[in-house]
RNA sequence: AGGCCUGUGGCGGAAUUGGCAGACGCAGCGGACUUAAAAUCCGCAGAGCUAACCCUCAUCCGGGUUCAAGUCCCGGCGGGCCUACCA
């Protein structure tokens, strides 16, 4: 039949024809807007559920594949539900700040606040294309100065706030200043009084205690990105974005107090339904210790304290190393002025080294002897006190025991420098200790006794807890539980972020911009490049009139500063994170003018457990993931929000690789370089085979695949459909150009199930096939079944086996005879719907429907169409099927076992042995041992 | 180096909780329709042995548990992700 023949088949053109036709509809309709509590359409009898996708950076390259894949994901729950009776909430926004626009922009030389609109503009424009069933009436960027008024509003409640160890939450700073006033209390190491303290003193003091509060800190900074970097920002001491250097250096900037959360961070991830991986990483980069802090006596010095997970070794310390820039390295310096040249040499060398040299030049340990000796608490003995790079300043104390005989690192230490060693445990796998190497884990105590006690004989648990009880008796240590995770450093030298709401007066103080007084707008700036330098430069710091101005004019309180005190703002900006830890707060109430949300639509849309269902990619496990649960903690702590976490499912969708082609040797070659032959793929060029193999979607390997393009050759519901049935959501699958024409082919039987191609008309069956029926029910069940576990593949092959089915035959002339009645074209293609939306609500309404399939409710399954009467079981002789008998479904052991002995291909099988066992599963199968 | 995940036809993948391995799709092969092709429809399709049935082998490799293992356990090998001097 030609083209000519069938002028109404489903083909690209038609269904970009009827897409766009009902995309514009749904826009106009606002179809998929969610009413808040409160408003005329709110439906408070229907349970909600909040189902949300990952923030989208804008890029200005587009959407390629991989984008789609979690949205389908969400658009197809979002649907389900909704005809499941849900009130949903589906938003959708864009976290527009950050570093790639900026960095876009300074290359380009137009305007971020430009490029960034048109690469929203152009997100947009695919998503909507995709037949997404967002609340596009909730659609806000992090850029719009009245979202980040309230990221400010937010960050200026950090500000306002401390952490109470005492009650584990955060409380005003306010309260924390009373306290002060009342116990005038000493406020530094000089016993200085509150009384009598500056107001710099006190403000310094209070510092020491907000939840974002300004200090000195030893800083990722990187020289070719011109900005500082959080530790999550930095993988194997380069830059994560562009892989640039990154050196340490100490500067005064803005942090969040994260560390007062580590232990409830840690401790709620066991109320989340979260990916087991993610939840590890998480727990690991928090990274809780126990163990204990020992105080080591320096002449001089006064005590030098370490941190150390395994007390009980304390007898086997035999020399100490404190970290470069730790204080006693400057002492040393001072003091002993011969030795210093040395010393200063090996601290200045190990300081310009970025973390990239230290661990590019393998694991030789470095390090130089300072020349005096502590006093190790245990054995009374003096020993050696060295300085080295493998001792890190920001973790513990700057300063560790070593013990080389159990710690490896300690071990190469001592073996370079022929340091003592000495065993301190037996190991309890009965490996003797030979000196060879360290023996690291649990065994039980030797060598570890003084006059006052003992270790030997004790297992490592007791000699550890007997340890700590020494030490706290003879006041030398304590218990003390560390954390690896870091204050998040919050500063970034970097025009295209949003401006902190503070200003600096003369003598350095700080003061907040009031609330009534936000947002404090980004200043527009025609030069917003960085400034190239040793040490960051604010680019913020050229817009001279925004950054010289008055208290009053910047919005600070009258009580605080009088109005006409000259201030300079505050000129670093927030990381490209912040947008992206509140917004799904926002989007309860995206357009509240008053707060940041309310707290009628907070308390329904966050419910008990907060977002129902959180889909987006793994990269994200420790970044976002953590800074937003941290936010929202403080939030809850402050009573603004009603849930401790904000993410109840967390869902990773995997990624979307491409096919690349690998030479013998192990390089690869780009898609367009390769011909595909009868017996394998051929490298053009040299003609020479080359293998097929997985690769990340990439510019130069040619193979990036576009949504754009596939929606122009097959339409909106194939790509959506074909990215779903590629495999297991979770799974990283590659993208094969080839396979979608299976699902195409699939949504043409579809339509020609229900429309004659010839003729355009309806073809309904005029009876119900008993058959078709019963397989109609359960593909409907199983569609249901495999929606709630995000099975999309599988419940799509159920749907194509069931059109397979119903297809007619070419050879039946008459159109009414085959397919489906029109009462089960009515569910099937419910069913269908939020997999296929378009295709389905045309079809829908060519059925004569009045209302959007969308609104329809899910179809009803008659359960009696679930099971048969009768089922065949297999039959095993011992262990392998031989035979297949018919029982009824509900046949009990008994039964079946006597249908299945006097079965003749049974009996023939058993070759007339008498069965010694029969095991009978109901249901399965059936296993007969002669 | 350690931790977690993973390995099934030519390809993507199915397989409740240990119960008939390979659903569904792609690619391939055959047939119908057609002057022919495309499209459509109907079949075949893990490997070996067969005319066919049967049978044998088969879920990376080697052991084990079990009436029964792709699935559980132990030991290898390959791929992926994370962490990487955190005391």
């Amino acid at each position: 039949m030609t083209a000519h023949e069938t002028p109404y088949r489903y083909d690209a053109a038609r269904a970009g024809e009827l897409e766009t036709r009902w995309q514009a509809k749904w826009l106009t309709d606002g179809a998929f807007r969610a009413a808040n509590p409160g408003e005329e359409s709110f439906d408070a009898t229907r349970p909600k559920y909040y189902i949300l996708d990952m923030f989208p950076y804008p890029s200005g390259a587009g959407l390629h594949v991989g984008h789609p894949e979690g949205y389908t994901a969400t658009d197809i729950v979002t649907r389900y539900k909704c005809m499941r009776g849900f009130n949903v909430l589906h938003p959708m926004g864009w976290d527009a700040f950050g570093l790639p626009a900026e960095q876009y922009a300074v290359q380009t030389g137009v305007h971020p606040a430009v490029t960034t609109r048109s690469a929203i503009d152009n997100f947009r424009r695919q998503l909507q294309r995709l037949g997404f069933a967002y609340d596009w009436s909730r659609e806000f960027g992090t850029i719009d100065p009245e979202y980040y008024r309230w990221t400010q509003w937010i960050w200026l409640r950090a500000y306002h706030s401390y952490y109470d160890e005492a009650r584990g939450c955060a409380r005003p700073i306010a309260e924390l200043n009373a306290q002060c006033v009342q116990d005038d209390r000493a406020i530094d190491a000089a016993s200085a009084r509150w009384s009598s303290a500056s107001e710099q003193q006190r403000q310094a003091y209070l510092d020491t205690f907000r939840l974002a509060y300004i200090g000195v800190q030893t800083v990722n900074w990187c020289p070719a990105l011109a900005t500082v970097l959080a530790n999550e920002e930095i993988i194997d001491g380069r830059s994560e974005r562009g892989s640039h250097p990154v050196y340490r250096m100490p500067l005064r900037q803005w942090m969040f107090r994260i560390t007062a959360y580590a232990q409830r961070l840690l401790d709620d991830l066991a109320l989340v339904e979260w990916p087991d991986s993610t939840r590890t990483m998480q727990s690991e980069w928090i990274g809780r210790s126990e163990g204990a802090e020992v105080q080591f006596k320096v002449e001089g010095f006064g005590e030098l304290t370490v941190f150390t997970t395994r007390p009980d070794t304390l007898f086997g310390a035999t020399y100490m190393v404190v970290a470069p820039e730790h204080p006693l390295v400057q002492w040393v310096c001072e003091r002993a002025p011969q030795q210093s040249a040395k010393i200063s040499e090996y601290v200045a060398w190990s300081r310009n080294r970025s973390d990239v040299d230290r661990q590019a030049e393998s694991r030789e340990k470095t390090g130089i002897a300072l020349g005096i000796t502590a006093k190790n608490p245990a054995t009374g003995e003096s020993i050696a006190i060295w300085t080295a790079d493998y001792v890190l300043m920001a973790y513990g104390t700057g300063a560790i025991m070593a013990v080389p005989a159990h710690d490896e690192r300690d071990f190469a230490f001592a073996a370079r420098f022929k340091l003592p060693i000495r065993q301190v445990v037996a190991a309890s796998d009965g490996s003797a200790f030979t000196g060879e190497s360290a023996t690291c884990g649990a065994g039980v105590a030797c060598n570890s006794s003084n006059s006052e006690f003992t270790l030997d004989g004790l297992a490592t648990a007791q000699a550890t807890t007997t340890m700590i009880a020494w030490l706290t008796a003879t006041q030398r240590g304590q218990r003390r539980v560390l954390f690896r995770l870091r204050d998040w450093l919050f500063s970034r030298q970097r025009y295209w972020g949003e401006p902190f709401p503070i200003v600096f007066d003369e003598r350095g103080m700080h003061f907040p911009i009031s609330e009534q007084a936000l947002p404090v707008q980004l200043p527009q700036l025609t030069d917003y490049a960085p400034v190239q330098s040793e040490t960051p430069v604010p680019p913020l710091g050229k817009a001279t009139h925004w950054v010289n101005t008055t208290a009053g004019d910047a919005g600070v309180d009258a009580k605080l500063l009088d109005p006409a005190t000259p201030v300079r703002r505050e000129t670093n900006t927030m990381p490209g994170w912040a947008g992206s830890c509140w917004y799904y707060l926002r989007y309860c109430d995206s357009k509240n003018a008053t707060r940041f949300v309310s707290r009628e639509a907070e308390q329904y849309w966050m419910g008990e457990r907060g977002v129902d269902l959180y889909i987006g990619g793994s990269e994200h496990a420790v970044l976002h993931l953590l800074y937003a649960r941290f936010w929202h903690k403080m939030l809850f702590d402050l009573g603004e929000v009603s849930t401790v976490e904000p993410f109840a499912k967390l869902f990773h969708q995997g990624m979307i690789t491409s096919f690349a082609f690998e030479r013998a040797d192990g390089t690869l070659v780009a898609t367009d370089a390769v011909h595909e032959t009868a017996d394998g793929w051929i490298e053009t060029a040299v003609n020479a085979r080359v293998t097929r193999v997985i690769a990340k979607m990439s510019k130069s390997l040619k193979n990036v695949v576009t949504p754009d393009e596939v929606v122009a050759e097959y339409g909106a519901d194939t790509l959506r459909l074909y990215e779903m049935y590629m495999g297991p959501l979770a799974d990283s699958k590659p993208w094969n150009t080839r396979d979608i024409s299976g699902v195409f082919r699939f949504l043409q039987r579809v339509w020609r199930l229900a429309i004659d191609e010839r003729t355009g008309s309806l073809t309904l069956a005029r009876t119900a096939d008993p058959a078709i029926e019963r397989q109609l029910n359960r593909s409907i069940h199983k569609v249901a079944t495999d929606i709630e576990r995000l099975a999309f593949n599988t419940a799509i092959a159920a749907m194509i086996e069931l059109v397979n089915s119903a297809t007619r035959p070419t050879a039946m002339t008459d159109p009414a005879d085959g397919g489906l009645t029109r009462d089960q074209m009515s569910r099937f293609l419910r069913a269908l719907a939020p997999f296929a939306p378009h295709i389905c609500e045309e079809l829908w309404q060519r059925l004569g429907e009045p209302t959007s399939i969308a609104k329809s409710p899910w179809p009803t399954i008659d359960a009696s169409q679930l099971v048969d009467e009768s089922i065949a079981l297999p039959v095993q002789i011992q262990g392998k099927v031989r035979a297949h008998v018919t029982v009824p479904t509900n046949a009990d052991a008994a039964q079946i076992e006597a249908i299945v002995l006097s079965d003749a291909k049974v009996q023939e099988a058993m070759a007339g042995r008498p069965p010694k066992k029969v095991i009978v599963v109901p249901k399965r199968m059936v296993n007969v041992l002669v």
